[in-house]
DNA sequence: CTCCATGTTTAGAA
DNA sequence: CTTCTAAACATGGA
C-alpha cells in the first residue's frame, strides 16, 4: 500500500543498498506503466550508469542518475520495489528489473500495473508539472494551519487531496484521523484550534512511527489503527466495532466512539 | 459471476 | 473556484 511511509522506506532501501553500482542492464516487462519516456529512453539513460541519489516528493521516488538525469517511480495500488542478489528468483508481477554490476538487482513490481516509471531533468520540475501540494512529512505546523484555513471539503478528502498535501492516500489518512478523534467528514472549517493541533500532531506522529515500523504492519504500535482496519475489525483502544462510510469514492474505517461527528463533543 | 481493493485522472454536476 | 461523484485504468482475491 504505497503511501508516503512506503515509499520512504523504498527510498531508504535503495539509499542503502542500490547506489553507486553500474547498471549492466535493464528489462521493461510491461510498457503500460510508462508515462511519456519511450522504453529505449529508460534503457539508454540506465546502461552503464549508477545511481547516485534519492528524492521523495509524496508518494513519488525520485532517483539520481549520474549524469543528472532523474528516474521517476510511483506505485499506484500495488507497485513494490524489491533488491535482491542473483541466487534469488525474480518476485512476481515484476515490471522491470534493473541489473547492476555487483550480480544485484532492482525489481519494479506491480499486480494492477497502476504505477508510473518515468524520467526527469529535476523533481521540481515534475513535482510542479503533476501540480503537486508540499509533502507531508516535515512539514511545519504553521505552515499546516494556513494549509487548513478556507475549506469546507471533509477532512480526510482534503488530506487526500494531493495537490494541497502530497503523501497521504486512503489507510494514512484514517489512522491520522482515528489518532486525533476526529470524524472522516468533519469539514475543515468546523474544526476548532484544539482539534487542528491535534490533527498536525497526529500526522506527524503517524508518518514518523510508520516509517520507523518500515510501513510494515506487524511492526506498527500496538494503538495502531491499521492492523484492524477491516471488514469486522475493532478499535484497538476500546473494542467498539469500527464503522465504515464511503467519501470521494474510498471507503473510510474509523471508531464511532473516539471519532464522533463534529459538534457533538467529541472525545478522543 | 459479482464485488472489492492501498492511486490518479478526467468529466460532469451542484 | 470549490467540492463531490462516478468511471476508467488492469488485475487478483474473496
Amino acid at each position: 500500500m504505497p503511501e508516503l511511509p512506503d515509499v520512504e522506506t523504498y527510498r531508504r532501501l535503495v539509499t542503502r543498498h542500490a547506489l553507486r553500482q553500474v547498471i549492466v542492464r535493464s528489462s521493461i516487462r510491461d510498457a503500460g506503466v510508462l508515462d511519456r519516456t519511450p522504453v529505449p529512453r529508460i534503457h539508454r539513460a540506465l546502461r552503464g550508469r549508477r545511481f547516485v541519489g534519492t528524492h521523495r516528493h509524496g508518494k513519488y521516488l525520485f532517483l539520481r542518475l549520474n549524469d543528472d538525469g532523474w528516474m521517476v517511480l510511483h506505485f499506484g495500488m500495488t507497485g513494490r520495489l524489491r533488491y535482491y542478489g542473483n541466487r534469488e528468483p525474480e518476485p512476481q508481477f515484476t515490471i522491470m528489473v534493473i541489473s547492476f554490476d555487483n550480480g544485484h538487482q532492482l525489481a519494479y513490481t506491480s499486480r494492477r500495473k497502476l504505477g508510473i516509471v518515468d524520467m526527469t531533468d529535476a523533481p521540481r520540475i515534475y513535482v510542479k508539472r503533476r501540480g503537486l501540494g508540499i509533502d507531508a512529512l516535515g512539514l511545519d505546523e504553521p505552515t499546516f494551519m494556513a494549509l487548513l484555513t478556507g475549506h469546507r471539503a471533509a477532512v480526510k478528502n482534503f488530506l487526500m487531496d494531493q495537490h494541497r498535501l502530497s503523501g497521504l492516500g486512503n489507510v494514512y489518512t484514517d489512522e491520522i484521523l482515528f489518532h486525533a478523534g476526529i470524524h472522516p467528514k468533519a469539514p475543515v472549517d468546523k474544526l476548532n484550534q484544539a482539534d487542528r493541533r491535534r490533527l498536525f500532531r497526529s500526522l506527524r506522529s503517524v508518518l514518523d512511527n510508520s516509517i520507523r515500523a518500515q510501513a510494515h504492519v506487524i511492526r506498527l504500535p500496538r494503538t495502531f489503527l491499521l492492523p484492524h482496519r477491516h471488514k469486522g475489525g475493532r478499535c484497538p483502544r476500546c473494542g467498539t466495532p469500527l464503522k465504515r462510510l464511503t467519501t470521494a469514492g474510498r471507503t473510510a474505517y474509523y471508531c464511532p466512539r473516539h471519532q464522533r461527528p463534529w459538534g457533538s463533543s467529541a472525545t478522543p
